[in-house]
DNA sequence: TTGTAAGCGTTATCAC
DNA sequence: GTGATAACGCTTACAA
């Protein structure tokens, strides 16, 4: 592969020249600059990133470490951090951790060697670890959808507690008294703070005696066995709140096959919507999350830092969460009452 | 940041024994390595893959270029090839192209720069010049889903051409002699095998006259509108095959608000399936393609092609297509024969 | 407006 | 087993 000085020998000029031209950068004569312009033609010139990148600390790459790619949430989020990134010319790296802390610190381990410009990081657990990691190197870290707490930095997420919460109000205000939330595992900070958002809801409605939580996993499988669980108990919940997506099909799926309709026999309230494209009946209520602009926003957020052009200080952005009313909520069956 | 110069000195070696402790590579004594290892773990010292890279012409770095991941086909598929990747030790950079050739080849370019050390790529149009673009650069490529006529390489992606017909066919036997058609552009190479399966069915049952073709986007809107399209006509189809999931979709809201039913009044088949624990119903009849393992299968390729432990000559790979026959696809209703 | 020299952090080659 | 030297391809700093 020809290199710049290929080039510069070509049109006559030295290599700085050569980049100067490629980079639209100092003074150069609209003379050289065609020459140089038609050497790199002919000759099929590509600068090397590699070469460039380490003389100036700069690979304009960021990387995006998740637990998941797959879950649409995430899924909407990466499609705003790449659209984000690729406006302001940064390229990506995806990195699924599978909410597990050793992949995490694996693949940060490669991604700061390899220089990478910043980082958005779904933490997989809610420890610290990770962070710190990424502070030694100096290389900007900005958390997304979790928290990590005892732990400044900027974050850019949404409050499940007060979703949760307002969820569960929906519930009781249908007239349900026993609700049942069915979370992911316990160590991931946005299934904890989902259960607490209910906590407070029960609390406050009095209601610390029918408090019936499951944790599990964020999966199909965990909604339905975790529903399985629940109806079992006498007297069973009369509505169960799914703390994402998947759980709730899960859910859906386990109560369909035990014969309950939804809502007439039983309500389920659920966190993260489907994207439209993916859905012939919106039927769930849910509290929707709005993904894209999260990882739009924080991919911002980083962007800034690297230009230093950002507010002093660690940010920590909160974006609305919009529950939406659907048909899976209704009033409690009068025949279920305790 | 220390680098591998300071840890030498610490260590009281040359920086090149540090590399071979690093790398594992060659012989040192083990007090030596002992020795290079406690004074790496003393400065934090990480090494710098970007000037490694420039010495070994390997970043193991693999760039997937990809119309939209949003699509949750190639989610999936993103999601086999980061496993596929991982396990080898290979990260991947994520591109969405949104079906635009501009988009690509700019997208093409900075990955060449940035010395990837292979290229996943789902064409955006039909043309080659993407491909050769990276051709000149030396760069492995594997084509994923779709094909470039004219232009030898490895492929990985089902055969449309074959499902669509097995899907159409599946119709015909159900008694439908009108069935519309709803594709994606005409420039996408899979929405136009699709279009090429339905047409070879509907000329074997000599059903050229009734053959409707739309064309469109593969989105949800598109789906929608040209379901009313096609509906307006005189006689409407007793079937509607949508080229891909979103267009499945945007059918299925378009017949349900002209108050619709399907199978009952129209029946509605589609390509690609979605996940399980995405649907609450699992309704629509549908040629499933095996996203993960096309993900996992092309990488495996691309990656075979760097070590060069692949055989000779291109390789194109077609993975088996799965017709799930569900509730969409019934009987014509006796009262719309023509 | 253009050129020279040095160096970014690593590893290949050859020497001891 | 270990080290000296050069080189990968580019850009910063300084000169002309």
């Amino acid at each position: 592969m020809p290199t710049i000085q290929d080039v510069a020998k070509r049109a006559g000029v030295s290599p700085i020249t050569v980049s100067r031209v490629i980079n639209h950068f100092g003074y150069c004569s609209q003379q050289t600059r065609e020459r140089v312009g038609a050497a790199i033609a002919e000759l099929g010139y590509v600068p090397n990133s590699l070469a460039r990148s380490l003389r100036s600390k700069r690979t304009h790459t960021i990387a995006l470490v998740l637990t998941d790619i797959t879950n649409p949430f995430f899924t909407t989020l990466a499609r705003g951090v790449e659209d984000a990134a690729s406006q302001a010319g940064f390229m990506v790296i995806l990195c699924n951790t599978d909410e597990s802390e050793v992949k995490e610190l694996n693949y940060l381990q490669l991604l700061l060697q390899k220089q990478v410009d910043g980082i958005l990081l779904v933490p997989a657990v809610t420890e610290s670890k990770s962070i710190q990691l990424i502070r030694r190197q100096a290389v900007p870290v900005v958390v997304v959808d979790r928290r990590v707490p005892g732990i400044e930095t900027d974050v850019v997420r949404c409050n499940s507690e007060v979703a949760s919460y307002q969820l569960v109000n929906l519930l009781l205000e249908l007239g349900h008294r026993h609700i049942a939330v069915l979370s992911g595992r316990k160590t991931v900070f946005t299934a904890e703070e989902r259960v607490r958002g209910y906590q407070r809801a029960m609390r406050e409605a009095h209601l610390q005696d029918t408090e019936t939580v499951y944790y599990g996993e964020f999966n199909q499988q965990s909604g339905y066995e975790n529903t399985r669980q629940a109806m079992a108990l006498d007297p069973a919940p009369t509505a169960l709140f799914a703390a994402n997506n998947f759980i709730s099909i899960g859910a859906f799926k386990a109560l369909r096959e035990m014969g309950l309709r939804v809502p007439e026999d039983i309500s389920l309230v659920a966190f993260d919507d489907l994207p439209p494209s993916f859905v012939m009946f919106p039927f769930l209520t849910v509290a929707y999350q709005p993904s894209y602009e999260m990882g739009k926003k924080a991919t911002e957020l980083l962007l800034s830092r690297l230009s230093a052009e950002a507010p002093d200080g660690y940010q920590e952005i909160e974006l609305p969460v919009e529950i939406k009313v659907r048909q899976s909520s209704g009033v409690v069956r009068a025949t279920v009452s305790i």
